[in-house]
DNA sequence: TGCAAACATGACGTTAACGTCATATTATAT
DNA sequence: ATATAATATGACGTTAACGTCATGTTTGCA
């Protein structure tokens, strides 16, 4: 299904109309064309879109470190992005990546271990 | 140096006083004992757990999360706790954290290879 | 053609995690 | 003893990322 409306949209992507609007209106989301009546309508890539986004957003990305990246994944990045300073930006969050996943992998050890701490505290006391 | 007030303590742990209180406010930080004056007086074991609570946080862990699990690096479980909740608590912290762990590695190698992609094409254009 | 459902736009509300005064009391250096 | 610095408390402000109304136009179906 191609060409729809938000409605449509908003059901494939699972994220609600203010979502979109929101995005739409600081520019992560280009603006879906409007027709003469002034309803916008978007295509499969806005699915697409929406869905990355969300991806992203797991990763602990804010909405504006996004919008530094999301072209990456979406247009010929041949011509379009001035390359040097995009280049900057992408290694500053490959820098800010390895340190969140150090400290992650650090607390999920120290998770680990603690889970096990209880695990053997409920086996020597199975009474209570 | 220890028995400090907020001065010290917000210089050596590298917060603000806002930050002492609110985390305070919510729990997240016992309130330091007052005397008679109404002053309120902390130790080094208050400097270690706003830097924990900081690392935490890098992790992307909200206040709330860290109030869930705070406790295991800074008192002794054995019979403080409810421990079976407890240990549910930290299992669903850890599937949390597998599933970060998944994603920003994913981002991580998206990055890694649009990164090349930008190095191969300044290095074949260097005229520019 | 009529009318409910879908869409557009604007405005105000909300939560987290503090920032920023303002004011009053306590501590400290001279 | 007094001026200055540090602390306590309260209240209002702020940013991100939307939620929730309210109101008006458009679309789709009987």
């Amino acid at each position: 299904m191609n060409r729809m409306r938000i409605g449509d949209l908003t059901e494939r992507a699972g994220v609600t109309q203010r979502t979109v609007r929101y995005y739409e209106s600081i520019g992560l989301l280009p603006s879906g064309e409007r027709e003469g009546n002034g309803h916008h309508y978007y295509t499969e890539e806005t699915v697409a879109r929406l869905q990355k986004i969300d991806q992203l957003k797991k990763v602990g990305l804010s909405l504006e470190d996004i919008r530094d990246v999301i072209e990456l994944y979406f247009t010929d990045t041949s011509g379009v992005l001035p390359k040097r300073k995009v280049l900057g930006i992408l290694r500053q969050h490959l820098a800010d990546t390895d340190q969140k996943l150090e400290a992650l992998g650090q607390f999920r050890s120290d998770l680990q271990s603690n889970i096990e701490r209880f695990e053997r505290w409920l086996e020597a006391n199975d009474g209570d």
